[in-house]
DNA sequence: TTGAAAGCGCTAACAA
DNA sequence: TTGTTAGCGCTTTCAA
């Protein structure tokens, strides 16, 4: 019923030509005489004709997908980072006519039961990983030879988009220091995650160029700890009970500086005055916290993006790819101070 | 280079029959002996044999893919409401064989600038639509005459999957009229709003069913405001100038319930005593506001899968189609009240 | 119960 | 510069 949609033959015949000139010119290919390249174009246009997907995937032997997988404990969190990092992969997937599937895998991961089904049915070009994932994925992930890029964390064999975490944590350490701050704590959670540890040589780095002492009594972590609000609020509670208080303190994330903050404005202290804090990721929820937090913005969009032009670039061959970006690297995305309330002591 | 994946030729032969035996057992059609099954499953699986989408769908006609559309400002939100709806269809989808394509449009949907697409390309089979829209999209999607499913919105002619908003306010209010209450406000923000219109019904149908007069000057709405905790803040300062303040409210939705809160706490009132506090949508902060909020719970997965279940039945012929789930109805999805402190005053 | 063959809409090698 | 034709891997008539 209706008018079925129009194919590639129709607009040749109502061109007058053959269906590979179609193909020639709506691919920009071969030598087409512009006299023709125009009447198809305009027919293909009136006909409102878009080409079949399935149709040209067949053909070329791909799918026209990339997968995007991220730990569903990360997908609906609260403050939506890997949610913008999707976001940013999809724009940009648009210009590589691309689609995305976006699944999200447990947290402990079985191989075989969680296998995401377009890894199975092999109907994906290439994959985007956010955010850690269990190792035992890798493995699979690594074994199918798949294009892949890995967003926000790092593992042996993949190319990765990462936030510039050392680079971020030493711009804010640096901050504290110009405040006048000599007693700055580190505030993490488990520093085998990647991004941690990054951020923690990043303190390091800050407090070395300034020819600061490092008080490993001052490093507050916990292994098997997430960087949430809870952890920070417990970490929050050691750094009080510390025999002498920091003036100030550099957290691995938001969540953990909000966490901190609530505790020490519980104990009564007053933040930036008692103790100055500077948080990471600059979140939705810093700008208004009770005492809005001094943070590191990331580009999450812009991070969804770099990944995706990569992966299609390691895909194509599109028009898109570009001879230099080629091999496995490890793209760094640069980071931004926002100084807010909590850093800055009052006049 | 590697073994390319191998197709249903492949299984044929080495299964000994033709291809056409192989795509009979494989979609348990037609009638094939029972060794051949065997035999050709067995092999398929030792072949490792995974169909291509792209011949299947071509053959078909069809794409398997469905798409998934909200706005951008409501996916970015940090409550991730339709992160969960989203996941709840992304589930069920796997039982049906489909794909879920995710795209954002922006809150000012202009045709053709931001159609979507995999609409512009025709490569969906159906549409799911969660959140408010704009008219303009949702004109757009009429005109392509696809089957289309809204999830947590109503629009003419379109079959929907809502939340029991009126049952769900309802309950919430005669929870509030148990506990003592008389004077009950209603805090809304924009009542053109359907969800929000359907529970100031509720909130009406409780009211009246208790025998309690409905006192316009409880009313607390505000045009054109989207129910956030700002705009909870405003309404909650509104109720705290009424001269004759009411001892319990209702809001529309748990972002404008932590917003009174805020204002009443910090006006040094206190929840429930001086006002008992209910909220919509059970978020992840409210259980751990100041005064843990009382909210109706709503079963967003459920709400997704209820959505594209729906969508592949009218989709359809997959063997999921169910005679009886025909028709274009709106599906309601009921709500359970949980009740915490800030309702129930201490003994 | 099985097989041969046409066709889905496209790309690309090859010929003209 | 353009056209013919052979696939891509599947489903589905139609015959056997």
């Amino acid at each position: 019923m209706g008018s079925a949609r129009s194919t590639i033959r129709d607009v040749a015949r109502a061109a007058g030509v053959s269906i590979s000139t179609v193909s020639l010119v709506l691919n920009n290919k071969g030598n087409v005489s512009e006299a023709t390249r125009r009447r198809v174009l305009k027919v293909a246009r009136e006909l409102g004709y878009v080409p079949s997907r399935a149709a040209r995937d067949l053909s070329l032997q791909r799918t026209g997908n990339v997968g995007f997988v991220l730990r569903e404990d990360h997908f609906t969190r609260s403050e939506p980072f890997y949610t913008y990092i999707f976001l940013g992969t999809e724009f940009e997937a648009r210009l590589h006519n691309l689609y995305v599937l976006l699944t999200t895998i447990p947290r402990d991961y079985r191989r075989g039961e969680h296998t995401p089904r377009f890894l199975r049915e092999r109907s994906v070009d290439g994959l985007l990983i956010a955010g850690k994932v269990s190792d035992v994925f890798l493995e699979e992930v690594r074994a199918m030879k798949l294009p892949t890029v890995l967003i926000d964390y790092e593992a042996e064999g993949f190319p990765a988009v990462v936030i510039d975490n050392q680079g971020g944590a030493r711009v804010a350490v640096e901050h504290l220091i110009q405040q006048g701050h000599r007693r700055i704590a580190f505030v993490g959670a488990d520093i085998r995650h990647p991004s941690i540890a990054n951020r923690l040589e990043g303190y390091r780095i800050a407090l070395v160029r300034a020819g600061l002492p490092m008080d490993p009594a001052l490093v507050l972590v916990e292994d098997e700890a997430e960087p949430t609000r809870a952890t920070g609020q417990r970490l929050g509670a050691r750094l009080l009970a510390l025999t002498e208080r920091p003036t100030a303190a550099f957290c691995a994330n938001d969540a953990l500086a909000l966490g901190v903050m609530e505790t020490l404005l519980q104990a009564g202290l007053r933040v930036p005055d008692d103790v100055a804090l500077v948080g990471f990721d600059d979140v939705q929820g810093a700008a208004q916290a009770p005492v809005p937090l001094t943070s590191v913005r990331v580009f999450k969009e812009q991070m969804g993006e770099l990944a995706m032009r990569h992966l299609a670039e390691r895909i194509g061959p599109e028009q898109t790819r570009r001879p230099y970006a080629r091999g496995q690297h490890t793209i760094v995305a640069p980071t931004e101070l926002v100084v807010r309330a909590s850093s800055v002591k009052n006049a």
